[in-house]
DNA sequence: ATGGTAGAGGATCTA
């Protein structure tokens, strides 16, 4: 079982990008991440053409979240309960017995910033339901944009980016406490190539000179973990014309 | 210190 992130930065403009994905790599499930659509705008046809199911949630402009697969999903949840949200941020559903939570965690902006404080407000309620659905489902993968890059090895200059936004140890602490929930980043059960990243700015050449940061992640719970047999970062993707700021991920499994 | 790029939407806001 292939499962997959992707935070696209348009779905609009990524479709042929996506579709080519999920041809060369057939995973199970793609979770993708900044669609930046409204629901009734969703390419539902154009993805069902390539042999995959969609779930989405999306609005105007901004942020947005959808999981395409190869079965029809279930127990399908777009927001976090409990918690008051405009911004559409997470979906889930369960595939087989595997719990497959997208998540696009807030941005921060920098850490004076009203954004900021909503990303640590918004890290506690995703802790207290995943701590929720892990209940319910031990075989369980959180796949997303989590704008947080675990430790320095993530920081392509730790010394330009410590204490700031993406690297903050608020921010890290949150990270760790969902992970003590009973998740594991997959990207540390396996050794990795240095300087491996999953986002790189637009700006400044970032890419060329390998200027990033691994902020998208794929965090098995305990059960699925066991059976993880690779994870990995899709670089060529980022090295297309037009591509994503960021680059996909994803996780093997055996059945 | 600033600005550099990309996307949405039609001036800025977000990243």
């Amino acid at each position: 079982m292939i499962l997959a992130t992707w935070n696209v930065n348009s779905l609009k403009v990524r479709l042929p990008q996506v579709i080519n994905w999920l041809q060369e790599y057939q995973p199970d499930v793609l979770c993708l991440q900044e669609i930046k659509l409204q629901d009734e705008n969703f390419p539902l046809k154009e993805i069902e053409a390539t042999g995959y199911q969609s779930i989405f949630v999306g609005q105007k402009t901004y942020n947005g979240v959808a999981i395409l697969s190869k079965t029809q999903g279930c127990d399908i949840v777009t927001a976090i309960p409990c918690f008051e949200d405009v911004q559409k941020r997470v979906i889930a559903g369960t595939y087989g017995d595997v719990r497959v939570i997208c998540v696009y965690v807030p941005n921060g902006d920098n850490i004076e910033s009203e954004k900021y404080a909503y990303k640590l407000r918004w890290l506690p309620a995703l802790n207290e339901w995943l701590q929720d659905e892990l209940t319910k489902y031990p075989k369980m993968a959180v796949l997303g944009d989590f704008n947080i890059a675990p430790d320095d090895r993530d920081v392509y200059d730790p010394s330009v980016w410590e204490g700031k936004v993406l690297c903050s140890q608020p921010e890290r602490d949150a990270l760790d406490k969902l992970l003590a929930l009973g998740l594991v980043d997959s990207f540390r059960l396996f050794e990795q190539p240095e300087k491996t990243y999953t986002w790189w700015d637009y700006r400044m050449m970032a890419f060329r000179r390998n200027r990033g940061m691994r902020i998208d992640h794929v965090l098995l719970s305990n059960e699925l973990a066991k059976i993880c047999k690779s994870s990995q970062v899709d670089k060529e993707t980022r090295k297309l014309e037009r591509p994503s700021d960021h680059a996909p991920a994803w996780v093997e499994l055996s059945d």
